[in-house]
RNA sequence: UGGGGCGUCGCCAAGCGGUAAGGCACUGGAUUUUGAUUCCAGCAUUCCCAGGUUCGAAUCCUGGCGCCCCAG
């Protein structure tokens, strides 16, 4: 009997998930991991009732749950990334981060130390299996396909994972939590960044990063007021600009079209398809290829440049030294660096890379070297 | 201190005698394993202040106060 190891985060995915792998023969043992230290925040303690909801479910299904604690992995190769990342004034995806160098490694290892054969978990994303060659498949439930955030998956990791809930459509998961009892059949989808949680993201990075003031211009130059600092703010974004009605101006909302860390001054404009905001071509690095290799090019492909965004149609042009050149079919809206870019074939996904830099002109990236 | 204009929610701004539009901002919620976007909801018993006229005023009158423009 082969057996697998569940990430039980307490969450109703990862429950369903281990119930469906009991149910297809496996031998299952749950972990919870625990990878943030909580700070002083007040009220209650999250990651304590995440636990409790885990080891009730582990105990509803009567198997073992272990606990494990990856908060020093966690901050060295997620969160000083991130905050790095911030400081550079760019836009970082945690969650990507965190499933690359935690779930499905830390915890990977720690699995394969436990005696596993696999490891599973509550994300809405597929495996095939053809030869030796694995492939990650979206989620049969696109609302909830998450293989944006697991594209850092290669051969090695495939090979040893398994995606119960990923073909399943949500409401079904949540049908047969609540069969079953489960605790956590009613619980809401957790959001924010995983393991550290929701909260005003602006007032937790101030933990982190010190602010440093400037102005907020119209791309004319004139002045709107004044921002906190540009790590606080992304391309695209609308809230917490501060910038009220203004006289001879439009009765519309301001966005952040860009940043100029040299000047440290935020631009921003009415139109929410600003020029500034809108991108042909993009260049991306730190490249990951589910398959391990990269694709033969040119290669047609769709593509996200953000979570639940729809697909886009592309093309990936060149690859040379760690860099990828992408040019689209149709501008894309808010092409952010320090987010990831992430390829698809139907319903594969293919691999993926951070956006480094995304060009605004007409004229694309693709003849640059 | 001669002439003219203006003071309505944090900001922009309708209203011009009949019992306070709208937008932006902000706040809350929905959506969401990043950050955003998007969507929904809330948001001036009161119109610079004080008197007066009127059944009734933000709207008319008088006097203050404060801005702005042109002249000086």
């Amino acid at each position: 009997m082969k057996k697998v190891i569940v990430g039980l985060s307490g969450g109703v995915d990862s429950s369903v998930a281990a119930l469906l792998l009991r149910e297809q023969g496996y031998h299952v043992e749950g972990l919870f991991m625990k990878n943030w230290e909580e700070d002083d925040t007040p009220g209650y303690c999250s990651a304590a009732a995440d636990l409790a909801d885990a080891q009730a479910v582990a105990d509803a299904l009567g198997i073992r749950l272990h606990t494990v604690n990856f908060a020093t992995e966690y901050w060295d190769r997620v969160f000083s990334h991130f905050l790095d990342e911030y400081r550079a004034g760019r836009t970082p995806n945690p969650d990507v981060l965190c499933n690359k160098e935690i779930k499905f490694r830390a915890f990977l290892e720690h699995a394969l130390d436990l005696g596993a054969d696999f490891i599973a978990t509550g994300h809405y994303a597929r495996r095939d299996t053809v030869g030796d060659r694995h492939r990650l498949l979206r989620g049969i439930d696109t609302g909830k396909d998450q293989t944006y955030f697991l594209y850092t998956l290669g051969q090695r990791q495939l090979a040893r994972s398994l995606f119960p809930v990923g073909h399943l459509p949500k409401a079904e998961v949540r049908r047969l939590a609540a069969e079953h009892g489960f605790v956590t059949a009613q619980k809401k989808d957790s959001t924010g960044i995983c393991f550290i949680g929701e909260r005003n993201f602006r007032d937790f990075l101030k933990q982190y990063l010190p602010a440093q003031p400037g102005d907020i211009l119209t791309p004319e130059g004139d002045r709107l007021g004044r921002h906190e600092g540009l790590m606080y703010y992304t391309l695209g974004q609308r809230q917490g600009l501060g910038i009220g009605g203004r006289a001879g101006a439009r009765e519309e909302p301001w966005y952040v079209v860009g940043k100029d860390m040299e000047r440290n001054v935020l631009y921003a404009a009415q139109d929410h398809d600003h020029p500034w905001l809108l991108s042909n071509a993009l260049s991306a690095v730190q490249l990951h290829w589910v398959a391990d290799t990269p694709p033969a090019l040119p290669l047609r492909c769709t593509a996200k440049t953000r979570y639940r965004q729809q697909d886009a149609a592309c093309s990936i042009r060149t690859i040379a030294d760690g860099r990828a050149t992408v040019c689209f079919d149709a501008p894309q809206w808010a092409v952010t660096p320090g987010q990831s870019i992430v390829f698809y074939q139907g319903e594969e996904c293919l691999g993926g890379g951070v956006i480094e830099h995304a060009a605004p002109t007409i004229t694309g990236i693709s003849d640059r070297t």
